[in-house]
RNA sequence: GCGCGCGUAGCUCAGCUGGUUAGAGCGCUACCCUGAUAAGGUAGAGGUCCCAAGUUCGAAUCUUGGCGCGCGCACCA
């Protein structure tokens, strides 16, 4: 006996039942083990925070990083799955803050970096259980036990060996930056921070004079006019920038009679703006001259302040090559200027503006030693320094009233206005507006791999494919040197120590390499913290503050120290290093790196492009491209320098949204928790919900009702097929464990020696059908799944699932019914074979379908293959292989055949439904037109008339002798095969093949196997094989009409149809009310009629046997019913009739 | 502002390299079947395939330009 199935599945109390025996048995580590040896398939875990509560895109994500896992170890590839955290970064020190109530960097300082620090490894861990359960509830196969941490010791000197590295071979190097800077905070903050507070603001918007200077340095009259809206930055002014190939107008001010207004300067502007300026001053301007951008370039003029312009400083300086050049206050030309706004001459102040910066970047090395120095005025808090005394000590946004006020008294101001634009403030302070800043930073010189990563991302399999050159190609093609320091405390620290007396660096690539460095002292402040605390992890040694006070001899200057740079970094370079920082490598792990890398496939969503898909092909990009790592300890080699790496597939996931299409956010309440979903329709379907209804790069909108909705056409589905099966196998007696003794892994070849088992070839066309079917669908979903493409093969296993269901169990209810037993090779042969047949139809679906459903497969293979033969077969199903196909069984002769009589079958409830006919009455005749099919196809249909005549509940069916009486034929000519050919003939021939006489074509094509077209534009040669032949049926028949047949079924009834139908009713009617009283299938009944009609009466006289037996009446008679029936009064098509049942009890066998 | 993606039925989405009547599921309506039964089947209503121009014999599909939405960039990696 199986277990028998419940009805009605209750998927989340099985899946729980499911995790505990998989929890139990080991059958993970088992599933590993047992692969041990094979070729690995290789998968990379991009680690999550547990710093924030997991949610459905999560869900996504550890769905589809579950599949491929789960299918490559069923397909018997070796796939270890190492699970992992990102532990590091501003979002834990948020948290640690918003807990202590703080958020400035002083506050901090104040509470102590120690348990600061301290609190942030906690932190860290404080969704961890959430995590857990989920990974778990869902069906996520990963070795959490074993998990890279990116704050472990061993993780951290991974990442200190690869900067090591890149530090030795002059990728990692010392910059300024120009950042978006939190003034009150004391920090930069980080892109999504930044992009989180722009607000919408007014701004003060002011025309600069900047007085041109003659020879001899004197001001002219003429002047500049700059644009800004940040007045606060002009004391920092070092050039005026303009756009070489634009024309410039001189203008100046005229009297209402046309002439020049008596001193007023002249101001120049880009031609094409000349005339917006009057427009803002209401007055009136004439052009004095026109001047090419060009030829303003490389004049002097005077800056708005003298802030750094003190009477007698040089205004020139040496030029690399020979020559002098003012080094300041001088006209540059540069391509970012335009003429969208403002005046088309740029005002630049290097050290608050990014591309104002790089001006002075390209300036610099013209000139010997070094050129002009950046000139910043301002202090890291905000406020002016003593350089600018105006503003000395206030924040400089508020000194934008009195600087525009000192430039109008001292008549610089040309026009003054309000402008509203975007800007950023910090995100947490709201009312504090950021400002650009220069800051020293750490980059890596990503920007010179920029060839080599474009190559190796050229290798990548992206999907969807257009990441490739698209979002994440365009974005290496702008690469820029990756800024990594940042000013923070909880990271992994910058492992670079300075001479404190020469400033020389060197960067170190383990603890280790530290303390054997000379006279190292400083260790002593981590053992002491641990004495005072020995639960302190050992794990802090290598973080601030400890790390820190770790200090020895400068190899640079006898008798100075080497001390720690202060910086941490990125912790996107922490994850992006999880290739081999995950096993320790270089220093520790190096089997496991060596055997998993690259990556055959990693997976997130698409907001990763930047993150971690970025990280992880740029650091593998620079060690281990090329020429490779400059240092490797003794002994460790380098992987191969082949791209792709470190992934070779990518699956980018869509965005996920809410319930409303908007991003999901807690607020808003526009999600379902998963737990939520689990509970009502457990982790299988959750699923099967992401992996079948879209392809996975889609944006996705999450929503219980879709959830809700996507269980019963799959899950249900299967589930019902499954327990059918087991009801009737347990009625039947079919047992397979006791008719084979070596079930192996119950493939094909071991089901073929179990006793009954007929060779396919012996068996009914159905179950050759279902197993051609079977061997078909595994084939397409290998192939699909090979190729990363789940989508597509979840459409097939659904639709599998669909023809055993609908069509294999539905037309083989009458074999399951029949009578003899199935429990042994003397019983009914065909009954068995249905039975062997739907048994290895069920198994193989389970196993295409454990990957996608992990638990519902699980209890199937639990009850058909562990519950019959225990211990003999794997105890998962998770344990078996994956089905390829038995090519054997393939017939896609049979499959075609098939799919054409259930189209006619569905064609002729769709004629039977037009003319108002039920399925119960019976009729004499369908009649089938095949528009195009093969004659073997056609007189294989017409040999299958017994299936069709049943499905449609007719006497008779067959391929129609005179297709004319119901169908008109229409000749269309083939337009992808005509189209090339004939181009633009194809009209003319369309419609002469349209409008010629369909039958005089066909004895034409039939006689010549081609006709011959006269058209206008030339003669055209159509083959039979350019042509389809479209039937169209008549007016007037119970007909339906589809790609490739017509149906015809004939409408008439005579007296005995009628009678039939009219006993059908009557059956139906008995068996609802059977439903109604409850009754268990073999419960026999005593039944009575009693009719006022005469013709109903006749009709159940003459079918009394036929109903008897269908009802399971063991008694059968007209009038009132026996003693204690029920009785029930309905009309059968206009007829009246009472029926009286009495439950009789049980029966030993069906009838 | 720039880049990428998307726009197809009431909803969620398929639709490969251009081809004849644009599909599926769900929902709705009607009917049917029922010894899998809180399942199953058939049909109907519902579409200017976002708009416009172009290429072509032929465009949901290719090109260009708009419009709308999302994301990314704009700090930065």
């Amino acid at each position: 006996m199986f277990e028998p199935v419940r009805g009605k599945p209750d998927f989340p109390a099985n899946e729980l039942a499911i995790l505990a025996f998989w929890r139990d048995a080991l059958i993970y580590r088992k599933s590993l083990e047992q692969r041990a040896g094979e070729e690995r398939f290789v998968f990379f875990e991009g680690p999550p925070t547990a710093n924030g509560m997991p949610h459905p895109g999560h869900c996504l994500t550890r769905t589809i990083k579950d599949l491929y896992p789960r299918y490559q170890t069923m397909r018997g590839r070796l796939c270890e799955r190492k699970g992992g955290w990102d532990t590091h970064g501003l979002p834990v020190e948020v948290e640690v803050c918003k807990a202590l109530g703080i958020h400035s960097k002083a506050q901090i300082e104040e509470y102590g970096v120690e348990p600061f620090i301290h609190r942030c490894q906690e932190s860290v861990w404080r969704y961890m259980k959430e995590w857990e359960s989920l990974t778990e509830r869902i069906g996520f196969w990963i070795d959490l036990s074993e998990a890279y941490v990116t704050y472990h010791k061993a993780y951290v000197e991974s990442v200190w060996w690869a900067l090591a590295d890149l530090f030795d071979r002059g990728l990692l190097y010392r910059g300024h930056k120009i950042v978006w800077w939190w003034a009150q905070g004391g920090t930069a903050l980080s892109s999504g921070e930044v992009g989180q507070g722009y607000k919408e603001v007014a701004d003060p918007s002011v025309f600069v004079a900047f007085p041109l200077l003659d020879d001899a340095g004197k001001p002219t009259n003429r002047c500049l006019v700059a644009w800004t809206t940040t007045p606060w930055t002009l004391p920092a002014n070092q050039f005026a920038a303009v756009k070489a190939d634009l024309p410039y107008a001189v203008i100046r001010e005229t009297t209402a009679e046309g002439a020049f207004v008596d001193g007023a300067p002249e101001f120049v502007v880009a031609a094409a703006l000349a005339a917006s300026l009057p427009e803002k001053l209401k007055k009136t301007f004439a052009t004095v001259a026109t001047i090419a951008g060009r030829d303003l370039v490389g004049r002097s003029y005077l800056p708005p302040f003298d802030t750094y312009r003190p009477e007698g400083m040089p205004r020139e300086s040496p030029l690399v090559g020979g020559g002098r050049s003012p080094a300041a206050w001088r006209i540059v030309a540069a391509d970012f200027v335009t003429t969208d706004s403002g005046t088309g001459i740029v005002h630049v102040a290097p050290a608050f503006g990014e591309v104002d910066y790089g001006v002075l970047m390209a300036e610099q090395p013209r000139f010997e030693s070094g050129g002009p120095a950046l000139l910043n005025c301002v202090a890291p808090d905000g406020t002016f320094t003593d350089e600018f005394p105006m503003g000395s000590g206030r924040f400089v946004k508020e000194c934008d009233r009195d600087i525009t006020r000192d430039l109008k008294a001292r008549g610089l101001l040309v026009h003054q206005e309000q402008f509203v634009h975007d800007y950023p403030f910090c995100w947490r302070a709201d009312s504090d507006p950021l400002i650009q800043y220069p800051r020293a930073s750490w980059f890596i010189r990503t920007s010179q791999f920029r060839d080599a990563m474009l190559a190796n991302n050229a290798r990548i399999d992206w999907l969807p494919e257009h990441i490739k050159a698209g979002r994440f190609g365009n974005f290496l093609e702008t690469n820029v040197d990756w800024a990594l320091s940042r000013e923070r405390y909880w990271g992994t620290p910058l492992p670079i120590w300075v001479c404190e007396s020469t400033g020389r660096a060197e960067a170190v690539p383990s603890f280790a390499a530290v303390l054997a460095k000379p006279g190292v002292a400083g260790t002593e402040v981590f053992d002491r913290a641990k004495a005072a605390n020995p639960d302190l992890s050992d794990d802090l040694r290598v973080h601030k503050p400890y790390i820190d006070a770790v200090t020895y001899d400068s190899p640079f200057a006898p008798g100075s120290r080497m001390r720690r740079v202060t910086e941490v970094i990125d912790c996107w370079f922490d994850s992006g290093a999880m290739p081999f920082a995950q096993w320790g490598w270089p220093h520790t792990g190096r089997e496991d790196f060596a055997t998993q890398f690259p990556a055959h496939f990693i997976s997130e969503a698409i907001d990763q492009t930047r993150g971690w898909f970025y990280s992880q092909l740029a650091i593998s990009t620079l060690l281990f491209g090329g020429d490779g790592p400059g240092t490797l300890p003794e002994g460790v080699v380098a992987p191969a320098a082949d791209y792709p790496h470190p992934f070779r597939a990518c699956i980018v996931l869509g965005l996920m949204l809410g319930e409303d299409g908007q991003k999901m956010s807690k607020s808003k309440r526009n999600y379902k928790e998963p737990g939520v979903i689990f509970d009502a329709y457990g982790a299988d379907a959750l699923r099967w919900y992401f992996l079948a209804g879209q392809p996975p790069w889609t944006t996705i909108r999450y929503s219980e009702r879709t959830i809700r909705e996507s269980v019963p056409e799959f899950l249900i589905r299967l589930w019902n097929v499954y327990s059918f099966f087991v009801i009737y196998a347990n009625i039947d007696g079919f047992d397979p464990g006791t008719l084979l003794d070596e079930p192996g892994c119950l493939d094909h070849a071991d089901l073929a020696k179990a006793r009954g088992w007929r060779p396919v070839s012996k068996r009914s066309e159905l179950d050759r059908w279902m197993l051609a079917e079977l061997s078909a669908t595994a084939a397409g979903v290998v192939e699909k799944m090979d190729a990363f493409d789940h989508f597509a093969a979840a459409g097939m296993i659904s639709a599998l699932v669909d023809g055993v269901s609908n069509w294999f169990v539905r037309r083989s209810r009458d074999r399951f019914w029949g009578a003899g037993r199935a429990d042994s090779p003397q019983g009914n042969l065909d009954k068995l074979d249905a039975y062997w047949t739907l048994y290895e139809t069920l198994l193989g679906v389970a196993r295409l379908a454990a990957p996608f459903v992990p638990f519902v497969t699980e209890t199937i293979w639990r009850n058909l293959a562990v519950g019959r033969f225990g211990d003999k077969v794997a105890e998962s199903i998770h344990l078996t292989d994956y089905p390829r196909g038995e090519p054997g069984l393939l017939d896609a002769d049979l499959v075609r055949r098939m799919t054409l009589v259930r189209e006619v079958a569905s064609l002729g409830r769709a004629a039977r439904a037009s003319a108002k006919l039920k399925v119960r009455q019976p009729l004499s005749k369908v009649e089938v037109i095949l528009a195009d099919a093969s004659p073997d196809d056609a007189a294989w249909l017409a040999a299958h008339a017994d299936l069709v005549c049943d499905e449609l509940n007719v006497k008779q069916f067959e391929i129609c002798r005179e297709p004319d009486r119901y169908i008109t034929r229409s000749i269309l000519p083939d337009l992808k095969k005509l189209g090339p050919r004939l181009g633009k003939l194809l009209p003319q021939a369309r419609d002469a093949l349209t409008k010629a006489d369909a039958q005089t074509l066909l004895a034409a094509f039939a006689r010549d196997g081609r006709v011959e077209l006269s058209l206008p534009g030339g003669t055209a040669t159509v083959d039979r094989d350019d042509v389809l032949i479209r039937t169209t049926p008549r007016e007037g028949w119970a007909a339906a009409e589809g790609p490739r047949a017509v149906v015809v079924v004939a409408a008439g009834l005579t007296p005995e149809l009628v009678a039939e139908g009219l006993a059908r009713e009557v059956v139906h009617a008995v068996q609802t009310a059977r439903k109604g009283l409850d009754l268990e299938f073999t419960d026999t009944i005593a039944l009575a009629f009693e009719t006022a009609s005469a013709e109903l009466n006749s009709a159940l006289e003459q079918h009394r046997d036929s109903i008897a037996g269908e009802t399971l009446a063991a008694t059968l008679t007209f009038g009132a019913g026996p003693a204690g029936a029920t009785a029930e009064t309905i009309d059968v098509d206009g007829h009246p009739l009472t029926i009286h049942i009495l439950p009789l009890g049980r029966q030993g066998e069906r009838a």
